[in-house]
DNA sequence: AGCTTACTTTGTAAAGC
DNA sequence: GCTTTAAAAAGTAAGCT
């Protein structure tokens, strides 16, 4: 029972130890990623929550950090993808969603599915695209997600392909290409969403 | 309305047995056409049958998992190859081993689109996951049967984790009533 | 633009690292 | 925790013609 004490004070000074090292990384992918200091806040008590409740154990530490990270973002409404989040971390793509899906549980995040609608803003203003096709484009979304065309596809995809048809409607075409680059995405899946999409808002495209 | 109970269909069925004699997978390895053995990549030598169609990964121990099958019935039938394939090769093969089915993966089909957004609110965010960013489907973990239930757009799903076909049945009762009190089967 | 192949998720046993 | 095996669901991706 000691020796069993004795470790625990060990792991903890260790994590206490580990967690500047943590918070910085946290920075630093935040900074990279441009999000406000209220996202790396979210993200550091979600980091000290895991930390509390051992959840780091057979995890990196950064791993944690990164998914404390993706979490945070989602939290705030300003979500990044796993992919984004992946180009400012060492750890791969799949560890990272593995490890939000696990402290996400654990912790009791109760997190929301992805509105593609918040990655509109941010996805048409690295395409330089109007106020008048963001505000197309939630339209799009808004009602072929009420009719049900979202369940089961990547909130990227489908806030890409949204974004790609109000630039058509709206005479500032964007190529598949291009929203396809900011949004990570492929062009088969813009046009694969595209096509539900128009077919549900009853536009001949 | 198609009664949910009646799209269900066995896909996979995992199920442990053992020979009760030790191996030398070697030497098995060399008599046994069609066997792949790679002790350093995994201790398990796998065997395929044809018909029934399933894998066996047979150990060291002479303990066997049979994987693959699409019913019990297939199970017993692909193990009753694997174990005379053994005797053939002059090894000893206990009489009637015991085989116990560990998880039974089934498919089926709720006959209607389903909204999952709606439904990650409904059943609770604290009891289900939903990434649509990594996998399609909305992970439902059920109590009773102690199933995973696997929720698509599409109304298909899949359950898995059972040990006995009526467990799949009631998991998929159980899950309709649910969504039909929740107002999402509509 | 297709078509093919392959990876994501779930559960499960086995022996060994 | 990983390794291997099987199968389904549906989305995404990559490679080839």
């Amino acid at each position: 029972r000691l020796r069993k004490w004795q470790e625990r004070i060990r792991t903890k000074d260790a994590g206490e130890r580990n967690l500047q090292f943590a918070l910085s990384e946290i920075d630093r992918m935040a900074s990279a990623l441009g999000v406000p200091r209220s996202v790396r806040e979210v993200a550091s008590v979600i980091y000290r929550r895991a930390l509390d409740d051992d959840l780091i154990r057979g995890r990196s530490i950064e791993g944690v950090a990164t998914a404390a990270l993706y979490a945070a973002c989602r939290k705030e409404g300003i979500p990044r993808s796993l992919e984004e989040i992946s180009d400012v971390s060492r750890v791969e793509r799949k560890e990272i969603g593995r490890t939000y899906r696990y402290i996400s549980q654990e912790l009791g995040l109760e997190m929301e599915p992805v509105d593609p609608k918040k990655y509109v803003p941010r996805f048409c203003s690295e395409l330089q695209l109007s106020e008048e096709v963001q505000t197309k484009a939630n339209e799009i979304i808004e009602e072929t997600a009420e009719q049900g065309l979202l369940s089961g596809k990547s909130p990227t995809g489908y806030a890409a392909a949204a974004i790609y048809a109000a630039s058509l409607l709206c005479n500032e075409k964007k190529t598949q290409r291009e929203v396809a680059d900011v949004a990570q995405v492929t062009e088969v899946t813009i046009r694969n969403r595209y096509q539900e999409q128009i077919e549900a808002m009853g536009i001949h495209g | 309305m198609v009664d949910p109970k009646e799209t269900i269909n066995i896909e996979n069925v995992v199920a442990s047995t053992g020979i009760g004699q030790e191996l030398d997978l070697q030497s098995v390895a060399m008599d046994l056409e069609g066997a792949d053995y790679d002790p350093e990549q995994f201790p398990g030598l796998v065997y395929r049958t044809q018909e029934p169609k399933s894998a066996a990964l047979i150990f060291r121990s002479g303990k066997i998992v049979c994987t693959g099958a699409k019913s019990t019935d297939d199970v017993h039938e692909s193990l009753r190859i694997v174990f005379d394939k053994l005797r053939d090769l002059q090894i000893q093969v206990d009489e009637d081993p015991e085989i116990v089915v560990q998880n039974i993966v089934t498919s089926a089909d709720l006959g209607r689109n389903l909204n999952l957004n709606a439904i990650a609110i409904g059943l609770g965010l604290e009891n289900i996951e939903y990434e649509p960013e990594q996998f399609p489907g909305l992970v439902y973990r059920l109590d009773d049967p102690d199933v995973v239930a696997l929720l698509f757009g599409s109304g298909k799903l899949v359950i898995t984790g059972g040990k006995k076909p009526e467990d799949a049945e009631e998991a998929v009762d159980k899950i309709v009533s649910r969504l039909e009190e929740l107002g999402l089967l509509d």
